[in-house]
DNA sequence: ACCTGAACACCGTTCAAGT
DNA sequence: ACCTGAACACCGTTCAAGT
């Protein structure tokens, strides 16, 4: 039966349909402008449809903030893969995969750090985050085994290392960082960064 | 004419009674939650009576925004005021009062930072943030001349510092770091960021 | 100048009912 | 199981009209 019309057309799988175009309006026209019913008029449902796929605005939006964690974090793991041994070389690569995921999915970063997840969808969402800050400690006990960063709590290294990842992120995501120099400020940054990560004996043994 | 009604009550400032009453909605229910119909309710006055103020919802919002730049950018020159005259002191102090800020003023300062603004108030909005940042810099300038911060362009330092020090606030903000640990961690922070800015020679002459 | 009241075109959510 | 259609209680925005 080639009608050619378009039918209801959805036998298929309208919950990964609905994150799709979700997302793609996001990017498009802003987190304001994201509708369930905006959704479902594209989408060539009723507007009732959606619920039966994710009870709430909000619980769409968280997963499409869990989706965000996802992709990041194999985007970060990636980063390591393709970068030399030295500590140095994966901080660097490691800080330009972050910083280029948020500029490429800056209004998806915003949501994905944003205040409104419900608790139940927040349990997924730090499981996510953490899976994230898991590499961040690898890259570091690493680099300690290495001799190239300080000794000391891991954490004492890997959270300032995180926070700054994301402050720079963050900022230049909402603009508050020029954007013409931002190339030179990530390596600013990067170079700042290994500073505060360098062991204390600066010449050989 | 002690009448005991409140009548309609505002021959008073309309425009500062809906800021005052937002920030408040804001910070109890949410930045979803936050109606201009609402708002009118809360402040007996009709619902179309706020667009002689704010042409728009999202002026309303940059309004708000604006004032917590302001507050904010207080609220860091305060802390320089207090504080000792070593860098270390002061970049304690200012990394104290930030991330004081942040977490007293968790939904504003995620409003402060989201990427909604209209191009007509992103003008403020970049100024003041940029007077944010100017106390960035003298610290800075001060602590090389004191000799406690390391030589170089001041860009590769100050964007370093406002990008960590930012990003731990908004990670506090969205719970993604763990509350538990908040305190010592902003000391790591702080301890890591010093290292960073610290000198190259590390004994004296 | 500042506000009201009605109107318009949207929302999110729920719920009986269809297939 | 999955979706529709109607209904409900909300929105933001605009605009004539009042004082």
């Amino acid at each position: 039966m080639q009608t050619g019309q378009t039918r209801r057309y959805h036998h298929g799988d309208l919950r990964a349909a609905l994150l799709t175009r979700a997302e793609e309006t996001l990017k498009e026209k802003g987190p304001a402008a994201l509708s369930l019913r905006e959704l479902a008029r594209d989408l060539g449902v009723s507007h009732a449809a959606p619920s039966r796929h994710f009870k709430d605005k909000q619980a769409l939006l968280d997963a499409l903030a869990e989706a965000g964690f996802d992709r990041l974090g194999e985007a970060l793991a990636a980063s390591q893969e393709t970068a030399d041994e030295s500590f140095a070389d994966r901080l660097g690569a490691l800080a330009r995969a972050y910083v280029g995921f948020a500029t490429a999915n800056a209004e998806l970063l915003d949501l994905m750090f944003s205040i409104k997840h419900d608790p139940a969808a927040s349990d997924a969402l730090i499981k996510a985050s953490q899976g994230m800050s898991v590499l961040g400690l690898h890259l570091i006990e690493d680099g300690q085994r290495r001799g190239e960063v300080r000794e000391g709590p891991v954490a004492s290294i890997a959270t300032p290392l995180f926070t700054t990842l994301h402050g720079f992120a963050a900022l230049a995501v909402s603009g508050a960082l020029p954007s013409g120099t931002l190339k030179t400020d990530l390596e600013y940054v990067i170079a700042h960064t290994l500073r505060g990560c360098a062991p204390d004996a600066p010449g050989p043994a």
